[in-house]
RNA sequence: GGAGGGAUGGCCGAGUGGACGAAGGCGGCUGUCUUGAAAACAGCUGUGGGUUUACGCCCACCGGGGGUUCGAAUCCCUCUCCCUCCGCCA
């Protein structure tokens, strides 16, 4: 949730990163006038009511019943005022809180400026896009051919966009899975156990309420989502409490399964495993002063990196423009790897700097070192890669001309030893 | 699933209609004392909102929401969470 104080001192400012965000700017005006509205009415309502504390401290003094009627008659009267003006008040901050729900973060002055997905920007590319002596297969054929993704009966279990992973390929996620968190432990940051079904609060605090809605799944029976990404518990994990500035950053990271309904791309990425309703996903995660939340992002990135690094894939960051930029972020880098067989760029990882806008959705806090005022902290996230991409990854990297698939040497001690995949006839 | 008990400030803990934003203790900060520290003593020590150039003033908040009342931490309703016992289960 971006500051309303924002909207009162500085609203060119938010029209302007409304813009930038390829979205109308008349909004503000809108934020404005209930504002005003909002506080008008406090004023109102406040009057009356320290009138009757006023008055009513007066009667809790005077002994004689003659003396009070009057006043209690009075402060009866003011007191159906205050109900009033606070029902209009209760209308009024429902109206702007909707409103602010829908509104995005504000883009960091150095994202580039663009309308969409095509203006997104290559800052780097590592290591050469492999040549291959045969024809690379796309992991829809290697997977089956190996043995190692059922499709049909992934989809007789559950319909479309559900697969089952057997023997090595269910191993060999688990082992990455295993060797990232390892990893990321080792950068720095701890593991965390979470709920995959979160309350509403909880979600709503991770900025994905009321906006993505559609593309959660929803228990109405107990009114539990299933969490479309380990960010949400994960922010989750201190709202409504104050941090001591001496903890951080606070830097977490968790393997979940994310759950999407992904009705915004019906028909988009069918194939394959690239894009499921179900997925597992290894995600950092951090909480810093604003001050350190720029290092604390170029560290997550570069962590981020290392994965992609270390399990020999080519890869690219791509810094999202203005336009692509995701609702709570202010500034995010993509990395895309290499996957042969295919023959695209698939994202598997997302980092982001929030600021403070996931803080003060989530009412999370910091109290800075020596005292003084409650601060809000910025909040990262960034996946330690996607499962399903990074095995597609695998498969299609690591593919030998007889169809086999060598396991990455660092995977290997979480394989029990097995050094290729191939397939048993 | 059945029965009962709880939720108060950073922590512990008192408080059953007006003098309670809340006793007392712990912790923290500041000062006195001290060469320094400790001890002792004194003072300060919550969050959000409105208003003000500012000092300040005002409003709200005792798990969440609603109600009764001139007035609610305190009475009523409701929800959530925690604890104990029984049953069941992995």
């Amino acid at each position: 949730m971006l500051d309303i104080n924002l909207f009162r001192e500085d609203p060119d400012r938010v029209r302007a990163g409304f813009e930038l965000r390829q979205m109308g700017s008349g909004v503000v005006d809108e934020v404005i006038a209930f504002d005003a509205r909002r506080r008008e009415i406090i004023q109102q309502s406040e009057t009356l009511k320290a009138e009757r504390n006023t008055v009513s401290k007066q009667i809790g003094q005077m002994r004689d019943a003659a003396e009070r009627a009057p006043l209690i008659e009075s402060m009866r009267a003011v007191g159906e005022q205050i109900d009033a003006l606070d029902g209009q008040l209760r209308q009024v901050e429902e109206e702007l809180n909707a409103l602010m729900d829908t509104l995005p973060n504000l883009p960091d002055p150095r994202v580039p400026v663009g309308a969409g997905e095509e203006e997104n920007v290559v800052i780097r590319t590592v290591g050469q896009i492999p040549e291959y002596d045969f024809e690379p297969k796309p992991h829809w054929e290697l997977g089956p051919e190996l043995g190692i993704i059922d499709f049909e009966r992934g989809a007789k279990l559950s319909g479309s966009r559900f697969y089952v992973l057997n023997g090595a390929g269910a191993r060999l996620q688990r082992a990455l899975i295993a060797w990232m968190l390892d990893l990321h432990i080792r950068q720095g940051y701890e593991e965390k156990y979470l709920p995959f079904m979160v309350r509403t609060e909880t979600v709503y605090g991770a900025g994905q309420l009321p906006k993505f809605a559609d593309n959660l799944y929803r228990d109405h029976e107990e009114d539990f989502y299933m969490v479309p990404t380990a960010e949400v518990p994960l922010t989750g994990l201190y709202m409504g409490e104050i941090i001591e500035e001496d903890d951080l950053p606070l830097r977490f990271t968790a393997y979940t399964p994310c759950f999407r309904r992904e009705k915004m791309s019906a028909g988009r990425d069918v194939r394959g495993i690239k894009r499921g309703h179900q997925f597992d996903k290894v995600e950092m995660y951090a909480y810093t002063t604003p001050q350190d939340s720029e290092a604390a992002l170029q560290k997550m990135l570069s962590d981020a990196e290392e994965t992609c690094a270390l399990l020999g894939f080519t890869y690219r960051i791509n810094q999202l423009c203005t336009g692509d930029l995701g609702f709570g972020a202010e500034i995010t880098y993509d990395i895309e790897i290499w996957a042969p067989g295919c023959g695209e760029w698939l994202e598997v990882s997302s980092v982001s700097n929030d600021g403070d806008f996931q803080a003060r959705r989530g009412n999370i806090r910091y109290r800075p070192e020596g005292g003084g005022r409650v601060q809000l902290p910025h909040t990262l996230n960034g996946s330690g890669l996607g499962l399903p991409r990074a095995l597609i990854g695998v498969l299609e990297n690591y593919q030998q001309a007889d169809g086999s698939v060598i396991i990455p040497e660092v995977l290997r001690p979480w394989m029990g030893g097995v050094e290729r995949i191939e397939a048993t006839g």
